[in-house]
Parts: C-alpha cells; structure tokens; sequence
DNA sequence: ACGTCGGCATTAGCATCGCTGATGTGGACC
DNA sequence: GGTCCACATCAGCGATGCTAATGCCGACGT
C-alpha cells in the first residue's frame, strides 16, 4: 500500500482505464497493470472490475481512503518543507460563491502595505480549495456552501487545515422575474422537487440542493457565475443562491426559503500555525476576519 | 516519504536512538541511519539531530503527521480487507475511566443472545483506542475525557472513525475526607493551582485538568482506577474525576467544580459504516447508545 | 590531556523490486 | 468467425535498499 501504488490506482479509478492511468503518469501499461496487481495481491482483494473497468465495492473503500491519505501525505510534506514561506507571495484558493468585496479591499489594503506583494487568485472546487491549502500550494483559501445558520460546511477531511466562518447571507431560490414562482412569498424547497434546477456543480457543489432527489434540469459545467445567473434568469431553471448575488442581477428574482433552514455561509480556509507572524496570508485572514 | 521510512522515523523518534529504532524495527542500524538520510534529503531538511539524538522543529512537526498517516493507512487496509468481520468476535477497547456497568450488562446480554460470543475488553490510553477501532484492531472503543457539559471530547484525529456520547456525568475534585479542601461547598480549578496534584496519565489523559500549569505531584502510571483513588484518599495529592467514581470510594470526597465548567464525558467510538448489520459489535453500540 | 567506548555514518556487495518493451489472451463488435 | 482493443504476462535490466564491515567523532573517565 505505498502512496505509488495509490496515486495509480486512483489514476486508474478516476479515467476508467489502465492505459490512459499510464500515459497520465508516464508510465508504460505495464506498469500500471503491475501495480494494481500489487495492490490487489497485498490487500487480497479484488478492486476493480476488468472490461469494463469498474471499482468494486472495496475499491470504492479504498479511493475514498486513497484520496484523502494522498493529500494528508502531501499537506505533511508541505507542512515540514516550508521553512519560511517567501514573504513576498500570497496565493488565494476560492470557490466562485465565496467571492466578497471585502476581499478585494482586504487584497487592495495589503498590496498599499506591501509594495512588494505579489499577489494571485485561483478559482477552484471545493475540496481542491482545501486540498491546495492543506498541500501549501494556496496560502488562503475561501469556500461557501449552504447549510443551516450558524452550521459549520461539512468540508472534506484534508490535511491540518482548520476553517473558520466569516460570512452567513440568507439562501434563495433565485428563478426569472418572469418566473410564476417570482410571486411568491416563500417557499419550501420540498415543494419544488419537481421544478427543473440548474446543476452547476463546478461553480457550488449544490446549486440544488440539499434536498436529495431534486429533477436534474440543465448543467452548467463553467465556473463563471455571471453565467449561472443568466441562465436562471432565462427562465433555463432554478437555483439556491446566495441572496445578495441575485439581488444584484436585475432580471432575476430571489425567492425567501422557507423550509429547510438554509443560509449560504463563506469559510476561510488556513493553517492553523505556521502564520503566525507578520506574512501577507495572515495580514490578509485577519483582515477578513475581523471585518 | 514512503510509509516504511515514516514508520522509522517514528521509532527513532519514541527510542531516542538509531541503534534501539533498527533492534525494534529488525533492521540493522545501518538501514535506519540510511532511512533517515534518505527522509531528509527528501525533505531537504534535517529531521534530527545527533549526538544527542533529538527531533528538530521539522522533525517535531512531521512525527505529528506520520503518525496520523501510518494510522489512517493502517485503518484505510482494515476497512477495505475485513470483508466479513468474524461474527464471533467482539473486541472493545476502552481507556480506564470509561468503563461503566452498563457495559456488563450490554455484554452479558449479548452472551446470552449468542453463546459462540467471544467477548474480549482491551484496556488502553485513549489515542491507542481510537486508534484500534480505526485500524480494525477492535471493534468498538469507549474513551473518556473532561470538556465543558456537552462538548464534545477532542479525539486525535484517526481514520474513519466516528465518536458519539454516551454519558456524561459531573467532574469533582477528588481529595482525602480529612484533606481541608473537603469541607468545601465548590472550588474553582485556578485556585487550587498550587496544590499538588497525581498525574496519571495511563488512567485519563488528565487528571489534573485543564487549566495549564497545574503544580505536578505525584506520578502514578498504571492503569488501575482503585489504586488512584487510593493515592488520592490517602493524602498524596488532589485529582480530578468523575463524581459516581469518588462517591463509590468511602474516604474520598468529591468537591464540585465551580470554574470552569466541567462534565467528565464518555463517548462510543466506531466505524460508521460497516457495523450495520447483526454483528455482536453494532448490537453493543446499539444497546450502549439507547440505555 | 589522552585513551577508550559507544553510537551514528559510510562503504561495498548483493538480493530484490519495479520498470520497460515485447508478446500473450480474451471479450466485444461487426 | 475474424478483427481489434485493452488488459495480462513475461523476460530482462537498472535502481533500490538491505546487510556486514568499517570508519569516525563526541562523551566520559582517569
């Protein structure tokens, strides 16, 4: 079970083939057929399913628990190497949703203090945002999420990164102003499980949500969400946003959730220790948090 | 960073010594001075020092990673080979001061629903039980700790393991029924600062709790609760514990805990999934969880 | 101050591991 | 039933990582 031999076998999982896992990680087939053997003689287990490739129950187990040991693996590495991060960087993970003025102040604020600085944002999913803080490739990072108020994001487990609250806005479903539902007071999003939703996974990880079993409606796979917005408003479905961005966008009309209780929240993302001092990252998460 | 020289590090780490880690490890210490060479220049970072031998800031943060990361793998391999557990088998691990005979009787119920039953209780400190529920070692762990009422305990973090409460019941100050303090209505815990305390840390990870900085007292490492509460009652000095325990022992008296707020807290620890069915163990936290 | 001892580092040699490249094999689809 | 595609298997070879032997250096004693 050497963290070779994971990377491989959720290379394989992930693109569904021996041959494309190889050429992933430049390696011949070969190699890759060894290695998956490996892993399935030491484990005495059959993990995946050959023609069609497929992960078997226990191979479903093991990504789950590959994946998160990779990162942890990495986060270690990552944890033990930098010294002393270059003071001049600061790099920011985010989720598109968790995007906030304050931020760009915050950023404006530290780039006035620091001439020096050199700044950079990276939109990315949620458990990449995570990952890339745990692996210190971003030095902060933000992720949203809906949940009930006051309720921490059930964020993935990955490395000793440590999250914190710093914003909450109420949840709408955000339909057309043409939209008959744009008449109503409230609703329970219960009651809708047979509207048609935008499924935007990489801009939230449930723009529908949290009520399983929602119609899939149009997908969206951008990570703009002016684009998102639009699409709503053009009558293509709905979806749960936050209440501030769609009062922001004119044709669009943010309908109050009355059921379940439902808050978008803003996390931000850090290691607990290592920025202690004066660098950019803890400048830059004091500044948000204590906004 | 390969697992096997993360193990080594380890036991260089716990020994203190190059020679002691390959006699543990059935290396030679030839090997272990290799592993650790490689490992740093992996890293590019000394890990350790020598003559003495001694974790170095780097080396301290990365002993806290590896064993988290050799816990998860060794619980990653468990949860994906036990395809069946045994169905005869029940091992409960649990730190000293968790037990409760609501346990025996949640046991002896068992043994008589299945007389092929092989019950087995395992005494351990609390990572240590975490830890073997994680990896499979046992099925079912009870650990116990000090929080604030409803808080729930700070387990390290180990694979997959979930942890729910059990019991909670009020932290007092155990002292001799002749000691001063016993005719106390209620003290707060920073006023007895420079009393002398018993640290054992095999029976609870704290005993003398949890305002830092307590005076240390006496040491007592075994496990046995009988013999604390003895030491107690006989004078040596002041612990903190769990009010049904010291009221059951005739010369100790039990002084509530005004500040801060304290519960002395059991909680179940399993694995979430794989127990669903019939298996003596989730028959046990079943019974454990509903008494 | 100097010698001795104990413990980590270094080196040589060798077995094993894990890769590549070539070839084998079986299911799917025409 | 033939062909093709993708995974399995095999031979060979370089790299890895171990043991055993030896070197080296700081601590400690006299």
């Amino acid at each position: 079970m050497d963290p070779h031999l994971l990377r491989t076998f959720l290379a394989v999982a992930e693109t569904g083939s021996f041959s494309a896992a190889a050429e992933q990680l430049r390696y011949t087939q070969s190699a890759v057929s060894q290695q998956i053997a490996a892993l399935e003689a030491d484990l005495r287990t059959p993990l995946l399913t050959r023609r069609p490739v497929a992960l078997t129950p226990a191979g479903e187990r093991l990504r789950g628990h590959a994946s998160i040991l990779l990162v942890r693996l990495a986060a270690a590495r990552a944890d033990v190497t930098r010294a002393v991060a270059p003071p001049g960087r600061l790099i920011v993970a985010l989720t598109p949703l968790a995007w906030h003025p304050a931020l760009a102040d915050a950023l404006a604020l530290l780039r006035t203090e620091s001439a020096r600085l050199t700044a950079r944002l990276r939109l990315a999913e949620r458990d990449q945002v995570v990952a890339a803080v745990a692996t210190g490739e971003a030095d902060l990072g933000l992720v949203d999420g809906f949940t009930a108020p006051s309720d921490p994001l059930r964020l993935p487990d990955t490395g000793g990164a440590r999250a914190i609250g710093v914003a909450e806005s109420p949840a709408v479903v955000a339909v057309a102003a043409s939209h008959p539902l744009a008449r109503r007071r409230r609703v329970d999003l219960s009651d809708l499980a047979d509207a048609y939703w935008i499924d935007a996974p990489a801009v939230a990880a449930h723009t529908r949500l949290p009520v399983d079993g929602l119609r899939p409606g149009l997908r969206y796979d951008g990570q703009d969400v002016t684009v998102l917005a639009g699409l709503a408003a053009a009558g293509h479905g709905l979806a749960v946003l936050p209440e501030p961005l769609v009062t922001t966008h004119p044709s669009l009309t943010g309908v109050p959730i009355s059921a379940p209780r439902l808050v978008h929240r803003v996390e931000l993302v850090r290691i607990p220790a290592h920025l202690t001092g004066g660098e950019p990252a803890a400048r830059l998460a004091a500044l948000i948090e204590h906004r």
